[in-house]
DNA sequence: TTTATATACGACTAAATTAGTCGTAGTTAT
DNA sequence: ATAACTACGACTAATTTAGTCGTATATAAA
């Protein structure tokens, strides 16, 4: 429970690696999978992600790759999870109606509150505090 | 991602439950389970497990049941996520060291320090904060 | 002393989520 | 041309989570 998951885990070990770049440097999806034994095509998946988020910059064609398309610092943690997995809260009902027993639910003040708590910890903290 | 799991919050509520209940008064898992339409196998394998940690009581036999065996306040939530879910810890690599890339990890500290945060945010908050 | 209603618990199956693969198309430097 | 890239959807595999079942034991009450 309470787990990132692998997505979320490579995306930061793909950012972490293009931050380290000299600006301009690109590095390619083979060149970072290979360098921490991620699987390529997932991680292909995963830069393409990024890409159409605008966290990163895609070349395309030979001797093409990514870098880095923003300063770390400006991109929110909550966000940046919610882009690459959806909604974050610790249960569905933060978000989700489709549950049944909303009305009777006698956990969900609390729970909200805990979820409240967790966003507003990433919400405050950047990429940057991760990747550097 | 960064969700609890049914069985935590099938705890959550049937803790709650008891909680409510008059000092010495049984809830059984049935009566619970048909209170918040929860499957009754289930929520009282969740109950012996509650009873195993003594964090319930259970009373055998015809008109037999549960009641909170401890003051929830006295019950630390990291505690009470272990004892439903073993380790808490965005990644595993907090506790195992099965992982081969443990060495070269180039997020593992700011992942760390994450983990600590969320742990310690838990480790404030007691059950009753959640039950009450 | 039988019956109905409980807890206890391990083994099992089902469902959902997450992880990873594959095929195919388009782009560009050499 | 072709080799080395990105782009992307469909698919399969693996893992985790959820839920079920069978069987044993305890006890209140008829």
């Amino acid at each position: 429970m309470l787990k990132i998951t692998r997505k979320v885990e490579y995306a930061l070990i793909a950012l972490r690696h293009l931050q380290a770049n000299k600006e301009g440097q690109l590095s390619s999806a083979k060149e970072i999978a290979e360098a921490y034994g991620i699987p390529q095509e997932l991680l292909a998946k995963i830069l393409q992600r990024l890409t159409r988020e605008d966290i990163i910059n895609a070349v395309k064609g030979a001797a093409g790759g990514y870098k880095l398309a923003t300063d770390p610092n400006t991109i929110n943690m909550t966000k940046f999870f919610e882009i690459m997995e959806g909604p974050m809260g610790i249960m569905d009902c933060y978000f989700d109606s489709g549950c049944d027993h909303l009305h009777s639910c006698t956990i969900r003040t609390p729970i909200n509150r805990i979820n409240d708590s967790i966003r507003s910890m990433f919400n405050k903290m950047t990429l940057a505090d991760i990747t550097y």
